[in-house]
DNA sequence: TATGAATGAGGGTTCATTCAT
DNA sequence: CATGAATGAACCCTCATTCAT
């Protein structure tokens, strides 16, 4: 046996596999025996580790949300930029974390999958994960129409705005079957197909939003 | 043992069972149990009658895209509507088959999870059930945007519209959880609220689409 | 497979494995594996046929008490004896019941273990088990000493009554080590040796009661 | 790491967290990983200071036994006293013991355990426990009957009298559900009610030996 | 045509014990 | 002398499927 790398201990290594294996099948469909087998663990070592699964799983979404946050791009605008610009970087750096592969895509498998059968880890999402991304994206939108980001219509814009950059995520299996030159080996997109996208998305919202600013005296003329 | 009334024979009763049971629980999830339980059909009925689980699902898969066309107002746009009306039309329909409840929601639920977890069924979905719409879709923005249906511009913006109201009902969990006064007790939405999301997101889309469409000069200075 | 004889299908082929194994390990010791190896039973057919562990042990347990309480001749007392006879034949029986083997010893050795560690069968046992031989008991004892069953000092000497038989019950195992010559190599106490302890125990109790009658007027005289 | 304190060692408390466990949930039913936490001690403490969790067990019995003889004052009976008061101490105290809480009574309790599954220990217990108390029992009775305390006789009502003593250390659970104020919070009998049951079954035994006693006439007329 | 009974592979978890340090 | 980590056998339970009728 070889001597343990710090970092590369049992519990670490389960963290890693249980992270791969509740992203490909679901908390409930993951094996804790595959993770063990993955993670070159014990069939207990789950039990030793974490107490169970959940709790292991639980860990998990943790853990991600965490390294998601260290390297998460569109939490860091340029507060001196545009708000056209803000919301062009914003949504090319959101579309980046989803379309790539990372903690943040494994993440957001997870989340897309509490969507559909919530376990605990659905509250910590809500609690943690999501306020961070809909504080940034509310801030840039109440900069572009003019409202304070509590508003209504800034939350319903926000979600348009999410929304276009999600489906692009949620739909990737399909994508998979019907364009599959856009999709790499490792199941991420092209940087070159996420800018098209992200220009795209960014020119419809800025449009779709140009006619819901309040017409406030300084918005400037023309408009 | 009762005589068979025609057209509520087991079969019949399994294949709503388990539309019932694999719209809550996913395919995996189901318990062919639980499905004969509610058929009040015996625990190897569904063998007998279908094969095994996996037929049976796809049997259902088909069945709901049947029932789901027969009731699909936004399959049947009144055609010498203008086209914002038009876009109007199919995005409050299409929301309201998504947040109401019923075999289209069953079939939205199964593609849901189709999308991250695929079956055989999904090849059927991407082959059946999205053309339609998508076709449909892509004839109203086609129209709007003075090009083809087949653009590559039209598809993205088409993505764009159903991507904004497909988050309705991915991010109902989340709602359940965040504004819970929106939903009614049977998880669907209330008429009003699908009335004014559909507001939004047709103004957002118009708005979105303007700058889009050719062959028109320029958009005017400011951009 | 030879086709299935009535009253010895898996299901009570398990009643009957399960209560031996029961009444040897106890509720938690007992492996359900053993049990259906006992039964020739696939290792399914506890959760097919009882649904889990506890309650295949809920209906051993009911099972044995109608059984016992199907031969049980200490509650079929002579009316028409004396009180001195009726306890008498009432120890003798009930130490027979205890010191042969039979459904009555298996059920008091599953009571004797509820008694240390209590789990949903001992509400059974308080409610159905023990009221049928206390009511015999406290009749008998009443009639003795001329007071009503439900009187305090009935209660008293009834259990001092009852435990002179169960001691021999409990202890079966010192006396297996010190007086081996006394027990059968089937567990069970030879009839000699009951009859010789229910001499005893009469005798030790009619007098241990004598001095506790009440001194009304209608006792015989002498007394 | 704190230097030893010498008395309170780990080993030491290994010994009074095994006792109590053992006594709760008897040999097979504690878990080793219980005592640990128990005790402050390492998972692999018991397997370190004792071997296995059988040694542990027999070395906590040994220590039980030990203490239970240092104060048990029924085995200390004032010489000169008449036999009446003798049994009457010997039961009020034997009941003392086995229905307050205490060293005393977690053997007991580990004891009742053997008797329904054997282990190793049951054969210490024959040859260290038992012989003191009954040797006690035995010379009162054979006191009382004017018989050698080995007489077959005495051997009968010696289990008598302490089988009603039993019976209530025995029946204890059933006690607390059926006549819950009889016993404390803390799972012992209130003195007073020992008091009240150690008169009975003084009187009842007195009684009850009587007429047994050699080599006296027949007993008075009446019986 | 249909069923109740039965099956076996495999799931998560428990726990006394062992091992390297 | 002592420990935290790790182990593997075993347990109860689930569930799609099969079989005899």
């Amino acid at each position: 046996m070889p001597s343990y790398q710090p970092g590369s201990d049992t519990r670490n290594r389960l963290l890693v596999a249980a992270a791969e294996v509740f992203a490909e099948q679901g908390f409930r469909h993951a094996r804790v025996s595959d993770i063990c087998l993955r993670a070159q663990a014990n069939i207990a070592a789950v039990n030793y580790h974490f107490g169970d699964k959940e709790s292991l799983y639980l860990a998990v979404v943790q853990k991600l949300d965490e390294e998601s946050k260290a390297d998460a791009p569109y939490m860091q605008i340029e507060p001196n930029a545009s708000p056209e610009e803000k919301l062009n970087t914003f949504i090319r750096e959101f579309l980046g974390v989803l379309l790539k592969t990372g903690p943040s895509t494994w993440l957001g498998k997870l989340m897309a999958r509490e969507m559909m059968e919530p376990t605990a880890a659905l509250d910590y999402m809500i609690e943690k994960v999501i306020p961070p991304v809909d504080g940034v994206a509310r801030g840039i939108v109440g900069e572009l129409l003019s409202m304070p980001p509590e508003a209504p219509l800034v939350q319903l814009c926000v979600s348009s705005i999410l929304s276009q950059c999600m489906i692009y995520f949620d739909t990737k299996e399909i994508a998979l079957r019907m364009r599959p030159e856009l999709i790499n080996p490792d199941r991420s997109y092209d940087p070159a197909t996420i800018a098209f996208l992200a220009e795209h998305v960014t020119q419809f919202s800025l449009h779709g939003m140009q006619s819901m600013a309040v017409p406030v005296a300084d918005m400037p003329a023309g408009k």
